[in-house]
DNA sequence: AATTCGTGGAA
DNA sequence: TTTCCAAGAAT
């Protein structure tokens, strides 16, 4: 039974991917990398142009490491989590130096870069490598949950996890790779977290959850996250306008942002702590 | 192990 | 309108 759930997936695959732009033939390993770094807590919808941007201005690695972080920064636009595009900047720095500017092919050489981690890694492998690993996100777990009969799965990635998604690949590289990107299209169009389309799974026939009607929790299943008047908050303010700016500027100018100085302060502090802003004469503008 | 870290669209 | 959460990583 289990031993065919991949093929039910793989199949379903080949007639419903997404045309996502770094699907595409002659995609590099640089562009996997460069997709999935986006894709972290950012829907793919909205990286799909900003992925074409990117890759059109810098088509390897040691393009991007030319440049300012701040430039990165920049160009990252509004995708999120600007740190991210901080650290995609210091893994292309890495890769340029240390990997003859070539996206690195083993599961440690990856997860030592900077903002690649347990996903990314297996990520970057299977889908530029077409390397057998498995490959878990958000989608494959919840996937995972579901065939077993839990309605969802725990909040991080844990071992077990990896487990548990590897007992469903096939033997052979290729296939593998195309099950692990297979079970998060599914996760991400149809075993959706809030409205599961159930009717139009391939896997339906094998899913426990399906079975046992379908039930879902009642509140969120994460922590419900505060937002507005957060330092997140302050922080994006203060980076939209640094991003607009083509010139550094005064401290006033910031102060518009929010209207508690004390936030305002801690907000961009981080911010210079973290390597988003820098301070050049009583001045502040993008690294 | 629990928190922190942006943004925007859909329900 | 408010709530939820979307291809996670680092600390």
């Amino acid at each position: 039974m289990t031993d065919d759930i991949w093929r039910l997936a793989a199949d379903w695959f080949a007639e419903n991917a997404r045309d996502l732009p770094w699907r595409r033939p002659g995609t590099t390993p640089w562009g996997v990398l460069v997709s999935e770094v986006m894709s972290q807590q950012t829907p793919v919808k909205r990286v799909a142009p900003a992925w074409e941007a990117w890759l059109d201005r810098w088509p390897t690695p040691a393009d991007l490491a030319a440049e300012p972080t701040g430039e990165a920064i920049r160009m990252w636009n509004r995708l999120g989590y600007p740190r991210r595009a901080l650290r995609l900047h210091a893994a292309a720095v890495a890769i340029a130096t240390d990997h003859d500017n070539q996206v690195p092919t083993t599961i440690a050489a990856l997860e030592a870069l900077p903002g690649i981690g347990t996903y990314t890694a297996r990520a970057v492998a299977a889908f530029a490598h077409r390397q057998r690993h498995p490959v878990v996100d958000t989608n494959v777990r919840r996937v995972v949950a579901r065939l077993a009969g839990r309605p969802d799965a725990g909040m991080a990635t844990t071992p077990a996890d990896l487990r548990a998604a590897e007992q469903l690949l096939p033997p052979g590289e290729e296939d593998a790779a195309v099950t692990s990107a297979a079970l998060m299209e599914i996760g991400a169009l149809i075993c959706t977290a809030r409205a599961p389309s159930c009717a139009e799974c391939p896997l339906a026939a094998v899913c426990e959850w399906h079975a046992s009607g379908e039930e879902l929790p009642e509140g969120p299943s994460r922590k419900p996250q505060k937002y507005t008047g957060t330092d997140r908050h302050v922080r994006g303010l203060i980076m939209a306008v640094l991003r607009e700016a083509d010139l550094p500027v005064p401290r006033v100018s910031l102060d518009g942002v929010w209207h508690e100085a004390e936030r305002r302060e801690r907000a961009l502090a981080g911010l210079v702590a973290d390597g988003l802003v820098a301070v050049e004469d009583e001045r502040y503008r993008l690294p």
